[in-house]
DNA sequence: GACTTTTGTGACGGAGCGTCAAAAAATGAC
DNA sequence: GTCATTTTTTGACGCTCCGTCACAAAAGTC
Protein backbone atom coordinates (compact mmCIF):
# COMPACT_ATOMS: atom_id res chain seq x y z
CA UNK A 1 0.00 0.00 0.00
CA UNK A 2 3.17 2.48 1.06
CA UNK A 3 4.79 1.10 -2.11
CA UNK A 4 1.50 1.77 -4.35
CA UNK A 5 1.49 5.31 -2.75
CA UNK A 6 5.29 5.98 -3.72
CA UNK A 7 4.43 4.70 -7.36
CA UNK A 8 1.23 6.72 -8.06
CA UNK A 9 3.09 10.09 -6.28
CA UNK A 10 5.81 9.68 -8.86
CA UNK A 11 3.34 9.54 -11.91
CA UNK A 12 1.94 12.26 -10.48
CA UNK A 13 4.97 14.15 -10.08
CA UNK A 14 5.79 13.16 -13.70
CA UNK A 15 2.28 14.19 -15.02
CA UNK A 16 3.05 17.58 -13.78
CA UNK A 17 6.45 17.90 -14.99
CA UNK A 18 4.87 17.12 -18.15
CA UNK A 19 2.30 19.98 -17.82
CA UNK A 20 5.59 22.37 -16.66
CA UNK A 21 6.91 21.60 -19.69
CA UNK A 22 3.77 21.89 -22.67
CA UNK A 23 2.45 25.17 -21.09
CA UNK A 24 5.66 27.63 -22.24
CA UNK A 25 5.27 25.90 -25.52
CA UNK A 26 1.64 26.12 -25.81
CA UNK A 27 2.17 29.46 -24.85
CA UNK A 28 5.12 30.74 -26.08
CA UNK A 29 4.98 29.15 -29.63
CA UNK A 30 1.03 28.10 -29.98
CA UNK A 31 -0.33 24.64 -30.46
CA UNK A 32 0.91 23.29 -33.44
CA UNK A 33 4.41 23.96 -31.86
CA UNK A 34 3.04 21.66 -28.89
CA UNK A 35 4.25 18.05 -30.18
CA UNK A 36 4.63 14.45 -28.03
CA UNK A 37 7.64 13.93 -30.09
CA UNK A 38 8.37 17.55 -28.90
CA UNK A 39 8.06 17.16 -24.86
CA UNK A 40 9.37 13.58 -24.93
CA UNK A 41 12.56 14.76 -25.94
CA UNK A 42 12.50 17.56 -23.72
CA UNK A 43 11.77 15.71 -20.98
CA UNK A 44 14.40 12.64 -21.74
CA UNK A 45 11.44 9.91 -22.01
CA UNK A 46 10.12 7.81 -24.67
CA UNK A 47 7.21 8.97 -26.86
CA UNK A 48 5.36 5.77 -25.44
CA UNK A 49 5.68 6.98 -21.72
CA UNK A 50 4.11 10.46 -22.59
CA UNK A 51 1.21 8.58 -23.86
CA UNK A 52 0.85 6.71 -20.87
CA UNK A 53 0.09 9.80 -18.99
CA UNK A 54 -1.82 11.94 -21.47
CA UNK A 55 -3.82 9.99 -24.11
CA UNK A 56 -3.31 13.08 -27.07
CA UNK A 57 -1.83 16.28 -26.68
CA UNK A 58 -5.50 18.05 -26.73
CA UNK A 59 -5.78 16.35 -22.73
CA UNK A 60 -2.81 18.09 -22.38
CA UNK A 61 -3.66 21.10 -23.02
CA UNK A 62 -7.36 20.68 -21.02
CA UNK A 63 -5.15 19.79 -18.02
CA UNK A 64 -3.64 23.35 -18.54
CA UNK A 65 -6.82 24.63 -18.97
CA UNK A 66 -8.11 23.23 -15.50
CA UNK A 67 -5.34 24.83 -13.34
CA UNK A 68 -5.72 27.83 -15.14
CA UNK A 69 -9.44 27.59 -13.65
CA UNK A 70 -8.87 26.40 -10.08
CA UNK A 71 -6.72 29.98 -9.90
CA UNK A 72 -9.61 31.90 -11.25
CA UNK A 73 -11.85 30.23 -8.83
CA UNK A 74 -9.25 30.67 -5.78
CA UNK A 75 -9.36 34.25 -6.95
CA UNK A 76 -13.20 33.93 -6.58
CA UNK A 77 -12.97 32.78 -3.70
CA UNK A 78 -11.47 35.57 -2.11
CA UNK A 79 -13.34 38.53 -4.07
CA UNK A 80 -16.20 37.21 -2.54
CA UNK A 81 -15.12 37.31 0.71
CA UNK A 82 -14.77 40.33 0.93
CA UNK A 83 -16.31 42.63 3.34
CA UNK A 84 -18.78 45.00 2.54
CA UNK A 85 -21.87 45.67 0.75
CA UNK A 86 -23.28 42.44 -1.54
CA UNK A 87 -22.39 44.95 -4.81
CA UNK A 88 -18.85 46.07 -3.12
CA UNK A 89 -18.86 42.35 -2.95
CA UNK A 90 -19.65 41.82 -6.92
CA UNK A 91 -17.14 45.25 -7.94
CA UNK A 92 -14.56 42.45 -6.04
CA UNK A 93 -15.43 39.83 -8.51
CA UNK A 94 -14.66 42.16 -11.19
CA UNK A 95 -11.70 43.08 -9.74
CA UNK A 96 -10.63 39.43 -9.59
CA UNK A 97 -11.26 38.94 -13.42
CA UNK A 98 -9.46 42.08 -13.87
CA UNK A 99 -6.54 40.70 -12.22
CA UNK A 100 -6.98 37.34 -13.77
CA UNK A 101 -6.91 38.64 -17.41
CA UNK A 102 -4.33 41.44 -16.67
CA UNK A 103 -1.88 39.48 -14.19
CA UNK A 104 -2.10 36.23 -14.62
CA UNK A 105 -2.68 36.27 -18.56
CA UNK A 106 -0.73 33.24 -19.52
CA UNK A 107 -3.59 31.43 -17.38
CA UNK A 108 -6.10 33.46 -19.02
CA UNK A 109 -4.85 32.41 -22.85
CA UNK A 110 -4.88 28.61 -21.51
CA UNK A 111 -8.52 28.84 -20.03
CA UNK A 112 -9.53 30.18 -23.81
CA UNK A 113 -8.35 27.03 -25.58
CA UNK A 114 -11.48 25.00 -23.71
CA UNK A 115 -13.66 26.95 -26.02
CA UNK A 116 -11.68 25.39 -29.23
CA UNK A 117 -14.32 22.19 -30.45
CA UNK A 118 -11.27 21.03 -32.10
CA UNK A 119 -9.65 20.66 -28.99
CA UNK A 120 -12.76 20.29 -26.49
CA UNK A 121 -13.96 17.06 -28.94
CA UNK A 122 -10.55 15.35 -28.13
CA UNK A 123 -10.39 15.13 -24.75
CA UNK A 124 -11.80 12.26 -22.29
CA UNK A 125 -15.05 12.62 -20.67
CA UNK A 126 -13.69 12.60 -17.31
CA UNK A 127 -11.33 15.70 -17.61
CA UNK A 128 -14.27 17.60 -19.80
CA UNK A 129 -16.46 17.09 -16.03
CA UNK A 130 -13.30 18.50 -14.21
CA UNK A 131 -13.49 21.94 -16.66
CA UNK A 132 -17.72 22.03 -16.18
CA UNK A 133 -17.30 21.57 -12.22
CA UNK A 134 -14.95 24.00 -11.92
CA UNK A 135 -17.38 26.51 -14.25
CA UNK A 136 -20.35 25.96 -11.99
CA UNK A 137 -17.95 26.61 -8.88
CA UNK A 138 -17.43 29.79 -10.29
CA UNK A 139 -20.70 30.58 -11.72
CA UNK A 140 -21.99 29.53 -7.78
CA UNK A 141 -19.71 31.80 -5.75
CA UNK A 142 -20.62 34.55 -7.80
CA UNK A 143 -24.49 33.71 -7.71
CA UNK A 144 -24.29 33.31 -3.87
CA UNK A 145 -23.18 37.46 -3.87
CA UNK A 146 -26.48 38.01 -5.78
CA UNK A 147 -28.39 35.48 -3.55
CA UNK A 148 -27.13 37.62 -0.40
CA UNK A 149 -28.23 41.00 -2.30
CA UNK A 150 -31.40 39.81 -2.85
CA UNK A 151 -31.92 38.37 1.03
CA UNK A 152 -30.36 41.89 2.11
CA UNK A 153 -33.12 43.86 0.06
CA UNK A 154 -30.34 45.56 -1.83
CA UNK A 155 -31.12 43.87 -5.38
CA UNK A 156 -34.46 42.53 -7.03
CA UNK A 157 -34.12 40.34 -9.98
CA UNK A 158 -36.04 41.83 -12.42
CA UNK A 159 -38.67 39.84 -14.82
CA UNK A 160 -37.74 37.44 -17.02
CA UNK A 161 -34.69 37.07 -15.28
CA UNK A 162 -33.31 33.92 -13.10
CA UNK A 163 -30.59 34.62 -10.70
CA UNK A 164 -27.76 32.64 -12.87
CA UNK A 165 -29.19 34.70 -15.76
CA UNK A 166 -28.63 37.69 -14.08
CA UNK A 167 -24.85 36.51 -13.48
CA UNK A 168 -24.93 35.57 -17.23
CA UNK A 169 -25.09 39.43 -18.48
CA UNK A 170 -22.16 39.96 -16.39
CA UNK A 171 -20.37 37.15 -17.17
CA UNK A 172 -21.17 37.46 -20.73
CA UNK A 173 -19.87 41.15 -20.27
CA UNK A 174 -16.62 40.82 -18.88
CA UNK A 175 -16.00 37.91 -21.17
CA UNK A 176 -16.82 39.11 -24.07
CA UNK A 177 -14.93 42.24 -23.61
CA UNK A 178 -11.58 40.53 -23.28
CA UNK A 179 -12.07 38.00 -25.74
CA UNK A 180 -12.60 40.93 -28.24
CA UNK A 181 -9.39 42.84 -26.62
CA UNK A 182 -7.66 40.00 -27.01
CA UNK A 183 -8.24 38.90 -30.49
CA UNK A 184 -9.94 42.13 -32.52
CA UNK A 185 -7.62 42.95 -34.77
CA UNK A 186 -6.86 46.65 -33.53
CA UNK A 187 -9.55 47.34 -31.20
CA UNK A 188 -8.06 51.09 -31.04
CA UNK A 189 -8.47 51.97 -34.66
CA UNK A 190 -12.30 51.35 -34.24
CA UNK A 191 -12.16 54.09 -31.71
CA UNK A 192 -12.07 52.01 -28.51
CA UNK A 193 -8.52 53.13 -26.76
CA UNK A 194 -9.49 51.87 -23.04
CA UNK A 195 -11.21 48.73 -23.21
CA UNK A 196 -11.18 47.87 -19.45
CA UNK A 197 -12.33 51.59 -18.41
CA UNK A 198 -14.99 51.06 -20.99
CA UNK A 199 -16.03 47.86 -19.45
CA UNK A 200 -15.98 49.37 -15.86
CA UNK A 201 -18.38 52.07 -17.01
CA UNK A 202 -20.33 49.62 -18.67
CA UNK A 203 -20.73 47.28 -15.22
CA UNK A 204 -21.63 50.77 -13.34
CA UNK A 205 -24.54 50.96 -15.45
CA UNK A 206 -25.25 47.41 -15.64
CA UNK A 207 -25.58 47.29 -11.98
CA UNK A 208 -26.95 50.89 -11.24
CA UNK A 209 -29.58 49.72 -13.97
CA UNK A 210 -30.50 47.35 -11.88
CA UNK A 211 -30.95 49.13 -8.91
CA UNK A 212 -28.41 47.35 -6.95
CA UNK A 213 -28.23 49.30 -3.81
CA UNK A 214 -25.88 51.40 -3.35
CA UNK A 215 -26.27 53.48 -6.53
CA UNK A 216 -22.76 54.69 -7.39
CA UNK A 217 -21.61 57.64 -9.68
CA UNK A 218 -18.68 56.94 -11.90
CA UNK A 219 -16.39 58.76 -9.69
CA UNK A 220 -17.79 56.93 -6.62
CA UNK A 221 -17.13 53.74 -8.92
CA UNK A 222 -14.06 54.48 -9.78
CA UNK A 223 -12.83 55.14 -6.66
CA UNK A 224 -14.61 52.18 -4.45
CA UNK A 225 -12.92 49.75 -7.32
CA UNK A 226 -9.30 51.48 -6.22
CA UNK A 227 -9.77 51.00 -2.82
CA UNK A 228 -10.78 47.46 -3.39
CA UNK A 229 -7.81 46.75 -5.14
CA UNK A 230 -5.47 48.41 -2.69
CA UNK A 231 -6.94 45.57 -0.49
CA UNK A 232 -7.34 42.70 -2.06
CA UNK A 233 -4.51 42.94 -5.25
CA UNK A 234 -1.57 42.29 -3.00
CA UNK A 235 -3.15 38.56 -1.66
CA UNK A 236 -4.51 38.13 -5.43
CA UNK A 237 -0.70 37.98 -6.04
CA UNK A 238 -0.07 35.28 -3.09
CA UNK A 239 -2.99 33.26 -4.54
CA UNK A 240 -1.14 33.66 -7.95
CA UNK A 241 2.30 33.28 -6.28
CA UNK A 242 1.36 30.11 -5.15
CA UNK A 243 1.65 28.68 -8.32
CA UNK A 244 5.34 28.27 -10.46
CA UNK A 245 5.74 30.81 -13.18
CA UNK A 246 6.59 29.96 -16.78
CA UNK A 247 9.99 30.98 -18.08
CA UNK A 248 9.61 33.46 -21.79
CA UNK B 1 -7.94 41.89 -72.57
CA UNK B 2 -11.35 39.81 -72.81
CA UNK B 3 -9.10 36.46 -73.05
CA UNK B 4 -7.81 37.90 -69.29
CA UNK B 5 -10.72 38.40 -68.06
CA UNK B 6 -12.46 35.73 -69.41
CA UNK B 7 -9.31 33.26 -67.32
CA UNK B 8 -9.78 35.25 -64.59
CA UNK B 9 -13.11 34.72 -64.53
CA UNK B 10 -12.32 31.40 -64.62
CA UNK B 11 -10.09 31.38 -61.58
CA UNK B 12 -12.42 32.92 -59.71
CA UNK B 13 -14.66 30.30 -60.39
CA UNK B 14 -12.79 27.36 -59.05
CA UNK B 15 -11.73 30.05 -56.25
CA UNK B 16 -15.81 30.17 -54.83
CA UNK B 17 -15.91 26.29 -56.02
CA UNK B 18 -13.05 25.66 -53.64
CA UNK B 19 -14.53 27.59 -50.67
CA UNK B 20 -18.00 26.09 -51.59
CA UNK B 21 -16.20 22.39 -50.89
CA UNK B 22 -14.64 23.86 -48.11
CA UNK B 23 -17.17 24.86 -46.20
CA UNK B 24 -19.09 21.92 -45.15
CA UNK B 25 -16.03 19.79 -44.44
CA UNK B 26 -14.93 22.47 -41.71
CA UNK B 27 -18.26 22.67 -40.26
CA UNK B 28 -19.22 19.12 -39.96
CA UNK B 29 -15.84 17.60 -39.54
CA UNK B 30 -14.11 20.06 -38.12
CA UNK B 31 -10.34 22.25 -39.02
CA UNK B 32 -8.68 18.93 -39.10
CA UNK B 33 -10.74 17.41 -41.54
CA UNK B 34 -10.23 20.26 -43.81
CA UNK B 35 -6.72 18.63 -46.02
CA UNK B 36 -5.58 20.47 -49.38
CA UNK B 37 -5.39 17.02 -50.70
CA UNK B 38 -9.02 15.88 -49.75
CA UNK B 39 -9.82 19.14 -51.14
CA UNK B 40 -8.12 18.64 -54.15
CA UNK B 41 -9.50 14.80 -54.44
CA UNK B 42 -13.21 16.27 -54.32
CA UNK B 43 -12.49 18.57 -57.00
CA UNK B 44 -10.87 16.36 -58.77
CA UNK B 45 -7.70 18.91 -59.43
CA UNK B 46 -4.12 18.02 -58.35
CA UNK B 47 -3.09 19.53 -55.22
CA UNK B 48 -0.77 21.70 -56.58
CA UNK B 49 -3.56 23.64 -58.33
CA UNK B 50 -5.51 24.29 -55.12
CA UNK B 51 -2.33 25.86 -53.69
CA UNK B 52 -2.30 28.72 -56.44
CA UNK B 53 -5.60 29.34 -55.46
CA UNK B 54 -4.75 29.67 -51.35
CA UNK B 55 -0.90 29.50 -50.08
CA UNK B 56 -2.69 27.32 -46.85
CA UNK B 57 -5.51 25.87 -45.32
CA UNK B 58 -5.74 28.74 -43.12
CA UNK B 59 -6.13 30.97 -46.02
CA UNK B 60 -9.42 28.97 -46.58
CA UNK B 61 -10.84 28.94 -43.60
CA UNK B 62 -10.08 33.06 -43.68
CA UNK B 63 -11.85 33.72 -46.78
CA UNK B 64 -14.45 31.86 -45.61
CA UNK B 65 -14.81 33.76 -42.69
CA UNK B 66 -14.84 37.25 -44.88
CA UNK B 67 -17.96 35.55 -46.90
CA UNK B 68 -19.59 34.92 -43.28
CA UNK B 69 -18.98 38.33 -42.19
CA UNK B 70 -19.96 40.19 -45.18
CA UNK B 71 -23.35 38.40 -45.02
CA UNK B 72 -23.31 39.65 -41.04
CA UNK B 73 -22.65 43.41 -42.89
CA UNK B 74 -25.38 42.95 -45.08
CA UNK B 75 -27.92 41.95 -42.17
CA UNK B 76 -26.68 45.14 -40.33
CA UNK B 77 -27.03 47.39 -43.47
CA UNK B 78 -30.90 46.29 -43.83
CA UNK B 79 -31.37 46.53 -39.94
CA UNK B 80 -30.04 49.73 -39.26
CA UNK B 81 -32.34 51.36 -42.37
CA UNK B 82 -35.59 50.25 -40.36
CA UNK B 83 -37.82 52.81 -39.44
CA UNK B 84 -38.18 54.11 -36.20
CA UNK B 85 -36.66 56.07 -33.49
CA UNK B 86 -33.15 55.66 -32.84
CA UNK B 87 -33.68 53.07 -30.23
CA UNK B 88 -36.06 50.89 -32.14
CA UNK B 89 -33.07 51.11 -35.07
CA UNK B 90 -30.74 49.72 -31.77
CA UNK B 91 -32.91 46.94 -31.66
CA UNK B 92 -33.08 46.12 -35.02
CA UNK B 93 -29.46 45.65 -35.18
CA UNK B 94 -30.15 42.94 -31.83
CA UNK B 95 -32.39 41.23 -33.82
CA UNK B 96 -30.25 41.36 -37.23
CA UNK B 97 -27.49 39.51 -34.53
CA UNK B 98 -30.01 37.09 -32.73
CA UNK B 99 -31.03 36.17 -36.82
CA UNK B 100 -27.31 35.39 -37.60
CA UNK B 101 -26.40 33.62 -34.73
CA UNK B 102 -29.85 31.63 -35.12
CA UNK B 103 -31.19 31.45 -38.62
CA UNK B 104 -27.23 31.50 -40.26
CA UNK B 105 -25.61 29.08 -37.78
CA UNK B 106 -23.07 28.21 -39.92
CA UNK B 107 -21.71 31.33 -41.00
CA UNK B 108 -21.58 32.13 -36.84
CA UNK B 109 -19.39 29.41 -36.68
CA UNK B 110 -16.80 30.07 -39.87
CA UNK B 111 -17.30 33.74 -38.26
CA UNK B 112 -15.59 32.68 -35.03
CA UNK B 113 -12.32 30.86 -36.76
CA UNK B 114 -10.81 34.50 -36.69
CA UNK B 115 -10.42 34.47 -33.52
CA UNK B 116 -7.91 31.44 -33.06
CA UNK B 117 -4.53 32.79 -33.50
CA UNK B 118 -3.23 29.40 -34.84
CA UNK B 119 -5.06 30.27 -38.11
CA UNK B 120 -4.80 34.13 -38.09
CA UNK B 121 -1.49 33.82 -38.03
CA UNK B 122 -0.45 31.97 -40.99
CA UNK B 123 -3.08 33.78 -43.43
CA UNK B 124 -2.07 36.80 -45.60
CA UNK B 125 -1.56 41.14 -44.52
CA UNK B 126 -4.52 41.19 -47.41
CA UNK B 127 -7.15 38.94 -45.85
CA UNK B 128 -6.46 39.89 -42.35
CA UNK B 129 -7.14 43.75 -43.82
CA UNK B 130 -10.21 42.35 -46.00
CA UNK B 131 -11.26 41.06 -42.04
CA UNK B 132 -10.69 44.25 -39.91
CA UNK B 133 -12.46 46.45 -43.08
CA UNK B 134 -15.79 44.15 -42.26
CA UNK B 135 -15.41 44.27 -38.62
CA UNK B 136 -14.73 48.36 -38.71
CA UNK B 137 -17.62 48.66 -41.16
CA UNK B 138 -19.90 47.05 -38.78
CA UNK B 139 -18.79 48.93 -36.27
CA UNK B 140 -19.19 52.06 -38.01
CA UNK B 141 -22.90 51.09 -38.67
CA UNK B 142 -23.97 50.43 -35.28
CA UNK B 143 -21.89 53.68 -34.42
CA UNK B 144 -24.28 55.76 -37.11
CA UNK B 145 -27.17 54.25 -35.05
CA UNK B 146 -25.52 55.73 -31.50
CA UNK B 147 -24.53 59.47 -33.13
CA UNK B 148 -28.07 59.30 -35.02
CA UNK B 149 -29.69 59.04 -30.97
CA UNK B 150 -27.18 61.35 -29.66
CA UNK B 151 -27.92 64.62 -32.09
CA UNK B 152 -31.51 63.69 -32.12
CA UNK B 153 -31.31 64.26 -28.22
CA UNK B 154 -32.53 60.48 -27.31
CA UNK B 155 -29.15 59.55 -26.02
CA UNK B 156 -26.24 60.85 -23.84
CA UNK B 157 -23.18 58.81 -24.26
CA UNK B 158 -21.88 59.37 -20.54
CA UNK B 159 -18.71 60.53 -18.89
CA UNK B 160 -15.85 57.69 -19.09
CA UNK B 161 -17.37 56.41 -22.36
CA UNK B 162 -16.67 57.85 -26.43
CA UNK B 163 -19.41 56.46 -28.81
CA UNK B 164 -17.33 53.24 -29.87
CA UNK B 165 -16.87 52.54 -26.46
CA UNK B 166 -20.60 52.69 -25.85
CA UNK B 167 -21.45 50.15 -28.95
CA UNK B 168 -18.50 48.05 -27.27
CA UNK B 169 -20.61 47.29 -24.51
CA UNK B 170 -23.48 46.19 -26.39
CA UNK B 171 -20.84 44.14 -28.83
CA UNK B 172 -19.40 42.76 -25.79
CA UNK B 173 -22.72 41.40 -23.98
CA UNK B 174 -24.03 40.15 -27.11
CA UNK B 175 -21.15 38.36 -28.52
CA UNK B 176 -19.52 37.29 -25.39
CA UNK B 177 -23.42 35.41 -24.49
CA UNK B 178 -23.12 34.18 -27.97
CA UNK B 179 -19.73 32.25 -27.47
CA UNK B 180 -20.82 31.07 -24.20
CA UNK B 181 -24.28 29.93 -25.13
CA UNK B 182 -22.28 27.59 -28.25
CA UNK B 183 -18.56 26.90 -26.05
CA UNK B 184 -19.93 26.35 -22.45
CA UNK B 185 -20.58 22.97 -21.50
CA UNK B 186 -24.31 22.95 -20.66
CA UNK B 187 -24.91 26.23 -19.55
CA UNK B 188 -28.57 24.69 -17.97
CA UNK B 189 -27.11 23.12 -15.63
CA UNK B 190 -25.56 26.67 -13.90
CA UNK B 191 -29.27 27.55 -14.53
CA UNK B 192 -29.55 29.73 -17.54
CA UNK B 193 -31.87 27.90 -20.03
CA UNK B 194 -32.74 31.19 -22.23
CA UNK B 195 -29.81 33.08 -22.74
CA UNK B 196 -31.29 34.50 -25.54
CA UNK B 197 -33.87 35.88 -23.97
CA UNK B 198 -31.77 36.55 -20.95
CA UNK B 199 -29.66 39.35 -22.86
CA UNK B 200 -32.25 40.75 -24.09
CA UNK B 201 -33.65 41.61 -21.11
CA UNK B 202 -29.61 42.61 -20.23
CA UNK B 203 -29.59 45.03 -23.54
CA UNK B 204 -32.83 46.45 -22.39
CA UNK B 205 -31.63 47.07 -18.61
CA UNK B 206 -28.33 48.38 -20.22
CA UNK B 207 -29.61 51.25 -23.02
CA UNK B 208 -32.41 52.08 -20.40
CA UNK B 209 -29.48 52.56 -17.61
CA UNK B 210 -28.16 54.92 -20.30
CA UNK B 211 -31.61 56.28 -20.33
CA UNK B 212 -31.88 56.07 -24.21
CA UNK B 213 -35.26 57.35 -24.77
CA UNK B 214 -37.82 55.97 -25.21
CA UNK B 215 -37.33 53.81 -22.08
CA UNK B 216 -38.72 50.65 -21.95
CA UNK B 217 -40.62 48.13 -19.99
CA UNK B 218 -39.98 44.23 -20.64
CA UNK B 219 -43.08 44.10 -22.18
CA UNK B 220 -42.88 46.76 -24.41
CA UNK B 221 -39.46 45.77 -25.26
CA UNK B 222 -40.63 42.22 -26.13
CA UNK B 223 -43.49 43.40 -28.22
CA UNK B 224 -41.51 45.75 -29.97
CA UNK B 225 -39.12 43.51 -30.72
CA UNK B 226 -41.78 41.00 -32.00
CA UNK B 227 -43.16 43.34 -34.62
CA UNK B 228 -39.42 44.35 -35.49
CA UNK B 229 -38.74 40.81 -36.20
CA UNK B 230 -42.10 40.31 -38.35
CA UNK B 231 -41.11 43.06 -40.41
CA UNK B 232 -36.92 42.10 -40.56
CA UNK B 233 -36.98 38.54 -40.91
CA UNK B 234 -38.78 38.27 -43.99
CA UNK B 235 -35.57 40.08 -45.54
CA UNK B 236 -32.86 38.88 -43.98
CA UNK B 237 -34.33 35.54 -45.02
CA UNK B 238 -33.91 37.16 -48.40
CA UNK B 239 -30.47 38.56 -47.60
CA UNK B 240 -29.32 35.06 -46.39
CA UNK B 241 -31.29 33.28 -49.77
CA UNK B 242 -28.14 35.11 -52.20
CA UNK B 243 -25.56 32.74 -50.97
CA UNK B 244 -25.75 28.69 -51.73
CA UNK B 245 -26.54 27.12 -48.37
CA UNK B 246 -24.62 24.36 -47.26
CA UNK B 247 -25.75 20.45 -47.41
CA UNK B 248 -25.42 18.74 -44.64
C1' DG C 1 3.56 25.01 -86.93
C1' DA C 2 7.08 26.34 -83.85
C1' DC C 3 8.24 28.89 -79.98
C1' DT C 4 7.01 31.13 -75.43
C1' DT C 5 4.35 31.62 -71.48
C1' DT C 6 1.09 30.09 -68.33
C1' DT C 7 -1.05 26.58 -65.78
C1' DG C 8 -1.48 21.97 -63.79
C1' DT C 9 0.57 17.75 -61.82
C1' DG C 10 1.85 14.48 -58.39
C1' DA C 11 6.08 12.42 -56.43
C1' DC C 12 8.86 13.80 -52.71
C1' DG C 13 11.01 15.21 -48.20
C1' DG C 14 9.79 16.27 -43.81
C1' DA C 15 7.05 16.15 -39.59
C1' DG C 16 3.77 14.67 -36.32
C1' DC C 17 0.34 11.22 -34.53
C1' DG C 18 -0.73 7.13 -32.14
C1' DT C 19 0.47 2.01 -31.84
C1' DC C 20 2.62 -2.05 -30.38
C1' DA C 21 5.99 -5.76 -30.02
C1' DA C 22 9.95 -6.18 -27.73
C1' DA C 23 13.27 -4.68 -24.09
C1' DA C 24 14.07 -3.22 -19.49
C1' DA C 25 12.90 -2.68 -14.81
C1' DA C 26 10.43 -3.73 -10.69
C1' DT C 27 8.28 -7.04 -7.81
C1' DG C 28 7.86 -10.79 -4.75
C1' DA C 29 7.87 -15.91 -3.77
C1' DC C 30 11.08 -19.11 -2.41
C1' DG D 1 20.26 -14.23 -4.09
C1' DT D 2 17.59 -16.24 -7.90
C1' DC D 3 14.16 -16.41 -11.13
C1' DA D 4 9.46 -16.22 -12.88
C1' DT D 5 5.95 -12.78 -13.34
C1' DT D 6 4.12 -8.32 -13.76
C1' DT D 7 4.63 -3.53 -14.88
C1' DT D 8 6.74 0.10 -17.30
C1' DT D 9 9.44 2.07 -20.96
C1' DT D 10 11.08 2.30 -25.44
C1' DG D 11 11.44 3.78 -30.22
C1' DA D 12 10.69 1.95 -34.89
C1' DC D 13 6.72 1.74 -37.77
C1' DG D 14 2.64 2.82 -40.58
C1' DC D 15 -0.09 6.39 -41.60
C1' DT D 16 -1.59 11.08 -42.84
C1' DC D 17 -0.84 15.66 -44.07
C1' DC D 18 1.81 19.76 -45.41
C1' DG D 19 4.05 22.54 -48.82
C1' DT D 20 7.48 22.33 -52.72
C1' DC D 21 9.25 21.92 -57.20
C1' DA D 22 10.90 19.82 -61.47
C1' DC D 23 8.51 18.47 -65.14
C1' DA D 24 4.39 17.95 -68.34
C1' DA D 25 0.54 19.77 -70.62
C1' DA D 26 -2.11 23.41 -72.42
C1' DA D 27 -2.79 27.98 -74.05
C1' DG D 28 -1.22 31.90 -76.33
C1' DT D 29 1.62 34.31 -79.90
C1' DC D 30 3.54 35.26 -84.28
Amino acid sequence: MVELTRKQREIERRTAEILRVSRPILLREGFHALSMDRVAAQMEYAKGTIYNHFPNKEEIVLALAVEAMQLRRRLFERAIAATGSSRVRMMAVGAACEFFTEHCSDDFVVEQWIRNNNIWDKTSEQRQTLIRECEGNCMALVSSVVADGVSAGELTVPAPLSPPEFVFGLWALVYGSQILTRSSPSLASIGIYDPVIAIRAHCLNLLNGFAWQPLMSWDEYQSQMQSLQERLIPEFRSIQAERQTVAP
